[in-house]
DNA sequence: CACCCGGGCTGAAACGTTTCAGAACATGAT
DNA sequence: ATCATGTTCTGAAACGTTTCAGCCCGGGTG
């Protein structure tokens, strides 16, 4: 592998001015400067950015946790953080937890020893021993789409104790009384919440709530949930779900039952994700705003690694209902 | 941050000392490992990769380029590289080119800088500036969704001619003779494949085609697609797309005009993604065994770079058509 | 003429590991 | 007592960069 000397001693310079002639081109001669860039073309030579790296002190990538790769949300939030990321010259690398805890670790502890700028991070939990290793590692982080305490760590999130009773606001709106709830993993702070902001907005009205607890939030876990709330009776007339990979799910066994939707079975997703809008009975969802949710992420997670370090910041942006035909009032 | 002299001076043993506890405790005593392995744990240290990959010259991760994150297939792939390279101890890291070819080399010169142990690539093209400046760092790398010849680099890939010759003769056996192609930019060798299988099976038959050609290989592309459709007269009966994602855009574009499918328009994808089964009229579409091609792409490239050099290999997977409402005959 | 200045370059130290030759010591065999 | 044999540990070199003090030299200033 042919490394800096090589360039040096086939250009007849010292290895300190191949090195500038790579990192401060300026103050190297115009004539040496285009010796040393020919030889470097010549060789092939690529520069090794363990060896920079390590003398340097920094890196230039920035780490990047999801909780599921599989559900497009989190797809539009590495969009977004790769946009912000790039604008600096940093590069992202991202992991997928696929909400196992053991995952989540082990990329932890490999961004910890990358010594990567910094982490932006959707967790299964806000505690654990794996997350309290990495904290004491030092490695800078900001939580994405979880929210805490800006004492503890920056964060940006949806709020989705609104989201929730956006959802719950509209299913009363449109006349249901009989509502069903899918969630997801308790474990999951966004299921946890939605399913009170869905309560909070409930309250009070004289609807009636039934909540079915999904193994996942895919696709799968929406059909069983679907097949369950088919056997219920009565059947609810509206189900909202934890998120809009459950309701395309749902969405599934009912036209699978026969189930006319929405005159017979109102749904509600979560996330807005592409394939919401494209379903053949397009899905009511309660839109997150994802792909800013990584950008503003990065942009916190790059002003902290800063020289002018800025007071940790707890972002939280505003879930917006958008309907479309699976809750469509019909005359 | 602490290092392993930070650690060596605390527990009162040379650098080497800690060092073996970490990477080779069998060598040292019980008594000084145990006392190591405290103080480790009291002070925190965490190792410095980069200082250790650049003694030890090789990386403990792999690199994995794909076209589009936001294609459920290409998710698959991670997913399986990602189960493949665990197994042997490696990571994987993920960047996402969105067939921008100037993503594709920033992500391709970074990866060489880091000096991966290897690189897995579906790139926007086999030839070009950038994948030629790759190759000559010296980087093994494996083609995944995509043929070379054997004495350029293995690849694994799925026979995409086979796959439009399964399409086009499902369409043919269930009666349509207008039929349509929804392709993908030309630029993809998986376009043009699909294109030439689509055509060999109708060669020979009465059938008429017509191409579609759309910017991408995304749902909105699919709907545009669809509504051009919708404008021809005599209108085709059928339509194969050349992936899901403009499977499901076309579907979204007939269902709001009111076209019954399948009795109208019959329809067919690529890929199976799971949305395509999950379509409220579920997709007929060509299955590829993503998983499959991640990890045996992660497998050839761990041999590629095991002290045994194997040979280069091409490995094709057949594809296989499954028929769901999309193209059902009703009688 | 002496002096300083600045551009252009060199040489060496430093970054945090891993690895390896060999030191130090104990054990058992001769 | 001497020697071979382990076992456990040490010290230093090496990996490929970046950075920095300082050398050399030509030209301007007093």
């Amino acid at each position: 592998m042919v490394g800096i000397k090589d360039v040096a001693k086939r250009a007849g310079v010292s290895i300190g001015t191949v090195s500038n002639v790579v990192n401060r081109p300026h103050v190297v001669a115009a004539a040496t400067r285009s010796r040393v860039l020919s030889v470097i073309e010549e060789l092939g030579y690529v520069r090794d950015e363990s060896a920079r790296q390590l003398r340097a002190g920094r890196s230039r990538v920035m780490g990047l946790l999801v909780l599921d790769l599989g559900n497009p949300f989190f797809v539009d939030v590495v969009r977004g953080a790769e946009q912000a990321a790039h604008a600096e010259g940093l590069n992202i690398i991202t992991c997928n937890s696929g909400q196992r805890s053991e995952l989540e670790a082990s990329y932890l502890a490999m961004f910890a020893e990358q010594r990567v700028r910094g982490v932006l991070l959707s967790p299964v939990a806000t505690s654990g021993a794996a997350l309290g290793a990495f904290r004491r590692s030092g490695t800078p982080y900001v939580f994405v789409d979880r929210k805490v305490p800006a004492s503890e760590a920056s964060s940006v999130s949806v709020d989705d104790v609104a989201g929730g009773a956006l959802a719950g606001r509209h299913l009363l709106e449109t006349g249901h009384r009989r509502i069903a709830f899918v969630n997801g993993p308790a474990i999951l702070a966004q299921c946890r919440d939605r399913e009170q902001g869905l309560r909070n907005a409930l309250a009070g009205s004289t609807a009636e709530l039934t909540v079915l607890e999904a193994i996942g939030l895919d696709v799968s876990s929406g059909r069983d949930a679907g097949a369950r709330l088919l056997g219920m009776s009565p059947r609810p007339t509206a189900v909202f779900c934890a998120n809009d990979l459950q309701a395309l799910g749902v969405l599934q066994a009912m036209v699978g039952a026969g189930v006319r939707v929405p005159d017979e079975m109102a749904i509600v997703g979560y996330d807005d994700i592409e394939f919401a809008g494209a379903a053949a009975v397009p899905l009511t969802s309660v839109r997150q705003p994802a792909r800013r949710l990584g950008r503003t992420a990065a942009e916190l997670l790059l002003a902290e690694t800063s020289d002018t370090k800025p007071e940790r910041r707890a972002v939280v942006f505003t879930p917006e209902l958008v309907v479309r035909e699976s809750t469509r009032v019909r005359r």
